[in-house]
DNA sequence: TTGACTAAGTTTGTAGTACAAACTGGTCTG
DNA sequence: CAGACCAGTTTGTACTACAAACTTAGTCAA
């Protein structure tokens, strides 16, 4: 009856975001927000979301003096992008012809 | 750089109602409301949002005494749908690894 | 006919949220 | 030290999905 999409994961910034992470398993700040082009503010809050979620790990270190934030999608994380695209593909078998 | 993603199409409830329409090409309000679990207000405004749009095309009439709303896809909104899918695809595509 | 009830939507109010602008805490340069 | 620059965070706002309340019209009962 209802979508079945989760909705954190369902936001465009955010599933690229876990796409990324799925396929390097783990990045910085700086990678994301050059790759995916989105403001410092966005990113940041979008990736504390998925944080909250339990999507991602954070984890905060130095590269010489300066901080850096490091991101890990965790098994959660994958587990959820999985069950995602399941729900996804049900939605697009609705219709038979459309999809091209 | 962007998701490429139509947020009116992208949106659960809408994405539902688009793919259901492009299945039978014209329906009326009661059924999408049944089918989709939604409120009246909800699936209401909806409707709005995709006739703006140019999604669907809102067509009042009677049934007997009473009236019927019925809901047309237009080609714009076909179009959509196809642009919709392809830009999914193309998030998909970011990794290799999970879509199962 | 008048009042209660139902049908088929629409309008309104609200809670939640994506986004960018402004800020923070630190380093580096002259 | 002053000021520029990094690497991110916090804050304010404009938008919007959703359900509750309302509207408009028909049907039945007495």
């Amino acid at each position: 009856m209802t979508s079945g999409l989760d909705r954190v994961v369902h936001e465009p910034a955010r599933l690229r975001i876990l796409m990324l992470l799925s396929a390097v398993e783990e990045t910085d700040f700086k990678f994301l927000q050059l790759t995916l082009g989105l403001t410092n503010g966005n990113l940041s809050s979008h990736m504390n979301r998925l944080e909250q979620a339990g999507y991602v790990k954070i984890l905060k270190g130095f590269v010489g003096k300066v901080t850096q934030t490091r991101y890990h999608l965790t098994e959660e994380g994958k587990r959820a992008l999985s069950v995602y695209w399941k729900a996804i593909d049900e939605i697009r078998s609705l219709s038979p012809h459309v999809s091209g």
